[in-house]
RNA sequence: GUGGAUGUAGCUCAGUUGGUUAGAGCACCAGAUUGUGGUUCUGGGGGUCGCGGGUUCGAAUCCCGUCUUUCACCCCA
């Protein structure tokens, strides 16, 4: 049969690993700078606490887990007509299918913490690293399998909180070399703007009308308003806010003043000039535009572009002031990113910025050549030896030619290989062969580990 | 889910208006060199031309279907 592989899904080499990981430890390494601590959850959940959560749009794209054994079910009728439904509308029946893998690290994450609430000291801050699953359709950027790093602090809801994950962001971007712009905005502004124009109960469709601005411009938007039911005169409130540019301050001066019979509004415009003044970060982008269609945000909402390179956001996130509500645990509010490290290898790649110094050796230091059966139960007495003392062996597993056994730790790029043969063994030596250099010499067994870290 | 492009060796790609045994570079394997990799030289292996139908004396080439990858919409990391 013919191998392959699902949709949107990926296999890694060891290459591409390097520089993952790499990703990944940058990150990881900052979150743990701020205190985070890392948790995992399942790669799959009760469907019922993920559904609801990411809006309609996002109840498509879950993947779903048909249930096991139903040709075994004592209920085939009940299957055929739950089924049969289900080929008409998008309905969850627990009998076909009770179980999804993960959208996201956020709404597992709020389970978590409302499952676990009795042994978590708040304000809890926790990160994850897991792969997460879209019924997406691939194209640039987007994959059906892929890598997020979740950075949320859950149980206060002060503003430092905010202000610290912009530090990370900046930070990450900042290790990374990577040219970025943070979009800031809050929930509460375009609450405070559906409000001025008199359709609060709008909100999502205004919201996600106004995202759009940027890619299909004002009178797309506008038209999409109108198929939303929403009135002209209302239009008209919206449009100011459309077309305003200006420095961060210039806009919430703009916005103090348009909002200022919205409470909700007011608050929003006050917590983002509260962060702006934390931060003082001149990546940090006030965009009045920026909406974000997961439902849960209820306050500051982020969005990380990468300047140099055309593939969507690299990070997002946002406050939401009730997620653990739906599991039970009232007033809890947190606020969170997260980063996309496929997005962030494609950013990289593109635009050059992983250092060739990554791949330039092994972790592999030495590598014994295998001459034969005597010498090489000798030679693997002597990795042990040099393992314990940290230094990362191979000895050659088969009694290849030299040439074959050569040109394995050249493409493994392994810099040092030692050859003990009969003249080694008698004299207790080892010649040693620096495969960058070319350079070789022959010295005391005992003196191995010293020339190894010593260079 | 809607629309466009794409698919030839492990990789990057040639392949004329449809014409005989489908090519190149790189990679791989072997030898030159039995204790020495990278350079060089010589030789070699490897392709149901994505898959399935159709048109034709004849299809990698034309037509239909299907799948993959990819781009856009939608949404997002």
């Amino acid at each position: 049969m013919k191998p392959s592989l699902p949709k949107g899904t990926r296999d890694f080499n060891p290459e591409e690993m390097l520089r993952r990981n790499h990703i990944l430890n940058t990150i990881t390494g900052v979150y743990r700078r701020y205190g985070y601590q890392q948790i995992e959850t399942p790669a799959m959940e009760n469907l019922s606490t993920l559904t609801g959560k990411y809006g309609d749009e996002g109840d498509q794209l879950l993947f779903r887990i048909l249930n096991s054994r139903l040709h075994e079910s004592k209920k085939k009728d009940q299957v055929l007509e739950e089924f049969q439904r289900s080929l008409e509308q998008n309905i969850n029946s627990d009998i076909l299918t009770e179980r999804a893998l993960r959208y996201d690290l956020t709404v597992p994450f709020a389970r978590y913490v409302v499952m676990h609430q009795h042994e978590i000291t708040f304000p809890f801050r926790r990160f994850q690293v897991q792969p997460v699953w879209r019924a997406d359709r691939p194209q640039k950027g987007r994959y059906r399998e892929f890598y997020q790093c979740d950075a949320d602090v859950i149980g206060s809801d002060s503003l430092l909180n905010e202000a610290e994950l912009v530090f990370i962001i900046s930070e990450v971007f900042r290790s990374l070399n990577i040219p970025v712009t943070i979009k800031l905005n809050n929930r509460k502004v375009l609450t405070g703007i559906s409000e001025k124009c008199g359709m609060p109960e709008k909100i999502i469709d205004i919201t996600v009308a106004i995202d759009k601005l940027d890619k299909i411009g004002e009178s797309k938007v506008i038209e999409e308003l109108s198929a939303k039911g929403i009135n002209d005169t209302s239009i008209e409130k919206i449009k100011p806010f459309f077309g305003f540019s200006g420095s961060n301050q210039d806009k919430i001066n703009f916005l103090k003043t348009e909002l200022k019979d919205s409470a909700t509004g007011t608050q929003g415009v006050t917590e983002l000039e509260t962060i702006i003044g934390l931060c003082k970060n001149e990546q940090l982008e006030l965009d009045i535009t920026l909406a974000r269609g997961l439902n849960y945000y209820t306050g500051a909402i982020f969005e990380v572009k990468a300047n140099d390179v055309e593939i969507g956001s690299v990070c997002g996130g946002g406050r939401y002031d009730d997620l653990t509500g739906v599991f039970g645990l009232k007033g809890l509010s947190g606020v969170g990113i997260s980063f996309g490290i496929d997005r962030i290898y494609d950013v990289m790649l593109e635009s050059g910025l992983f250092s060739d110094q990554l791949l330039s050796h092994s972790y592999t230091q030495l590598m014994f050549v295998n001459f034969g059966d005597k010498e090489s139960q000798y030679c693997l007495e002597l990795a042990q030896q040099l393992r314990t003392k940290g230094i990362a062996v191979e000895l050659y597993p088969e009694n290849a030619k030299m040439k074959k056994q050569m040109a394995y730790a050249d493409a493994n790029k392994i810099k040092y290989v030692a050859l003990i043969g009969d003249s080694e063994m008698s004299s207790d030596t080892v010649t040693v062969k620096n495969m960058q250099s070319g350079e070789q010499k022959t010295i005391p067994v005992n003196q191995i580990a010293h020339l190894i870290t010593q260079g």
